[in-house]
RNA sequence: GACUUGCUAGCUCAGCUGGUAGAGCACAUCCCUUUUAAGGAUGGGGUCCAGGGUUCGAACCCCUGGCAAGUCACCA
């Protein structure tokens, strides 16, 4: 009986039964092992990577630059972000929240007495771009007059296992080597974030503009709320839903496509002004303007109508785009755009006889239809005159309106929780601003009728059974906070991802979002089956040969016949077995190329 | 959902007609006391996205799949 297994079994049964899959023990690059025993030294001087004491920083980057006093003494903390080592004295990138530093490192400054340690070994070996660090130092101008600090004190205050991409600036401000492979860059965006500065720019101004959104409705006195995510009726919008399940309730839940009907109901309990920023839920598809969850403001004020939200729309525009970008005036792609109120209003029927030529209001569905194919758009049997001039405007009229534009006065289908129209009521009273082409804002009268709601979503039940999958669902209770009176109310939804993306020059969603959706990164085994089972082969044959060595043709032939490998994966297995040092190939013979495993 | 393009070192990218996998930065070692994207010299570093096929031989050709970006469709 054998009473000890042999290194060689301890080691073949750690991999054969996956002990080393954790991601603890993935493969590590060679940047990776070093700052792993740069650690270890750093704990060996009595000096521990990640301390636990608070670090007394009294002064940012930007501070320093924009009052620089010289010889001032502060204290500093943030990454390293560069190094340009020269013998006894060096210079180094600290970033913090707002920007960058230069470090000048003296030896002899730095290490006063006998003892360089701290910056022969610290600071030159042990320590790697993308640390946090702390200085004490003063400030000073070099000869090429740059601000820099003179480092007196150096903490560690965390050390990264991980190397940085290093992006570089040049004089004229163009980057070398920028780390831009968007997949990686919303994946990691901690890393994206900390080498790409215009990126944090950027969520900088997301933050100003809801700030400022905030400020005007409280400055009008209007309450921010909150309102139910998890909804039982997914109202207030034509979009398909994201359903999930309570379990205790043993029920079906939707994640809500809008907050509308919950703000509404609101107003009928009486507070006249309330708003929210939500997080609202489409399962549709994604692409650069759309992503699964998404950012909206909706707001709702008793006792106004659409002409005067579009005067508060305007307004609110304008203040926000001042007060965050210092000016109405954004440019967008190359294209100017001004957010000086006041802005145009175009009804949508006109804005269709303008661009198109066709009088939608004075046709039959039919004679429209027929319309719409001649104008080269698709359309079939299911779609209504709603869907028709909706068709019509977003094809041939949309992408004209360059400047923040009212497109106004919708037909009565397509807006089913909108008033009708005091002139006319196969209309409503609603609008969509529009910028740039795309649809950022919309707006009603909001429908306080609670009869001609419950016709309304009667309609849309109708159209569901058409065969319109997005066709609302009936909310009982929603009528029934009807019924129980709502005063006339004026609502306004925002799409806070899209503002932001015009205030930003950005083009794409994903831009704007910390963490855009994505599919999950696939795992890559640590080591495959058949590289376990060829490995298992392997150890096999060659445990009955002296010295454990073979001629690795033969063991190929026989490998490939056991498993039944291709050649190719034989390649594969060869390599994946080498790499973790499991098997040696010692080609030292060309004529006779040997395997072992290796004790 | 369809089409197009991409996936090679930590990062940015080359890699021709199939023939031993390259550069710059980063990293390591040595030299250097005010440098400016990059000081000098030397060196190490690879699952060429995955799987299968063709071939004596595949990063490269063929098939299947994954992920991403762009265009279109749908939508805000």
């Amino acid at each position: 009986m054998k009473l000890a297994l042999s290194p060689l079994e301890v080691k073949l049964n750690h991999y054969l039964c996956g002990q080393n899959l954790s991601p603890m023990s993935r493969v590590l690059s060679e940047q990776e092992q070093l700052r792993r025993e740069s650690l270890q030294k750093l704990r060996k001087l009595g000096i521990d990577p990640y301390p636990a004491d608070l670090f007394p920083v009294d002064h940012y980057s930007e501070e320093i630059k924009e009052n620089y006093e010289e010889g001032k003494e502060v204290v500093l903390a943030g990454r390293l972000m560069s190094r340009r080592i020269m013998g006894k004295a060096s210079f180094a990138e600290l970033q913090d929240s707002k920007g960058k530093i230069q470090l000048y490192f003296n030896r002899d400054e730095l290490c006063p007495g006998e003892d360089k340690t701290l910056y022969n070994d610290v600071f030159k070996k042990l320590l790697d771009i993308g640390d946090f660090i702390g200085v004490k130092g003063k400030q000073f101008k070099t000869q090429v007059g740059e601000i820099s600090i003179q480092v007196e004190e150096l903490t560690v205050l965390s050390k990264a296992l991980k190397p940085l991409p290093i992006v570089k600036t040049d004089s004229e401000g163009k980057a070398h080597d920028a780390f831009t492979d968007p997949e990686q860059r919303y994946r990691q965006r901690y890393v994206d974030l900390v080498v790409n500065p215009k990126v944090k720019e950027t969520f900088r101004t997301r933050t100003k503009v809801m700030n400022a959104m905030r400020d005007f409705f409280n400055q009008h006195d209007y309450l921010e709320v909150e309102t139910p995510i998890l909804q039982p009726i997914p109202g207030g919008a034509a979009a398909r839903p994201f359903i999930t399940h309570h379990n205790a309730l043993n029920t079906e839940l939707y994640l809500r496509i809008a907050n509308e009907l919950y703000l509404k109901r609101l107003i009928v309990g009486g507070f006249e002004g309330v708003y929210e920023f939500a997080k609202d839920f489409r399962n549709e598809g994604m692409d650069r303007t759309h992503n699964p969850e998404f950012t909206v403001m909706e707001i709702y004020v008793a006792y106004k109508d659409y002409h005067w939200m579009m005067d508060f729309t305007e307004k609110m525009l304008e203040d926000l785009t001042s007060k965050v970008l210092g000016s109405t005036e954004v440019e967008f792609q190359g294209e100017k755009i001004n957010f000086k109120a006041p802005y145009a209003k175009v009804p949508i029927l006109d804005s269709i006889k303008e661009h198109t030529g066709v009088d939608a209001a004075a046709l039959s569905e039919n004679e429209l239809r027929a319309k719409c194919s001649e104008l080269g758009l698709e359309v079939d049997e299911t779609m209504g005159k709603a869907k028709l001039i909706d068709e019509l405007f977003g094809e041939k009229c949309e992408h004209h309106y360059v400047q923040p534009t009212f497109i106004i006065d919708y037909p009565v289908e397509m807006s089913p929780l909108c008033k009708k129209h005091r002139d006319n009521p196969a209309l409503t009273e609603r609008f969509e601003l529009l910028v740039n082409g795309k649809e950022i804002a919309n707006a009603y009268s909001e429908l306080n009728d609670p009869i001609d709601q419950l016709e309304r979503f009667q309609d849309q039940l109708k159209l569901s059974e058409k065969g319109d999958d997005e066709a609302m669902f009936i909310d009982q209770d929603f009528v029934r906070a009807l019924e129980y009176g709502m005063p006339p109310t004026s609502g306004m939804g925002i799409g806070i991802d899209r503002l932001v993306m015009f205030l930003t020059d950005n083009v794409s969603i994903q831009e704007v979002l910390f963490f855009p959706q994505m599919k999950p990164e696939k795992k890559v085994p640590e080591m495959t089956d058949e590289a376990k089972r060829a490995l298992e082969n392997i150890s096999k044959r060659l445990s009955i040969i002296p010295n454990h060595e073979a001629n690795l043709d033969q063991i190929k032939l026989n490998v490939i016949h056991d498993l039944d490998l291709s050649k190719k994966k034989w390649d594969k297995v060869k390599k994946e077995l080498v790499k973790h040092g499991l098997i040696e190939i010692d080609a030292s013979d060309r004529e006779n190329i040997k395997i072992r495993i290796p004790e």
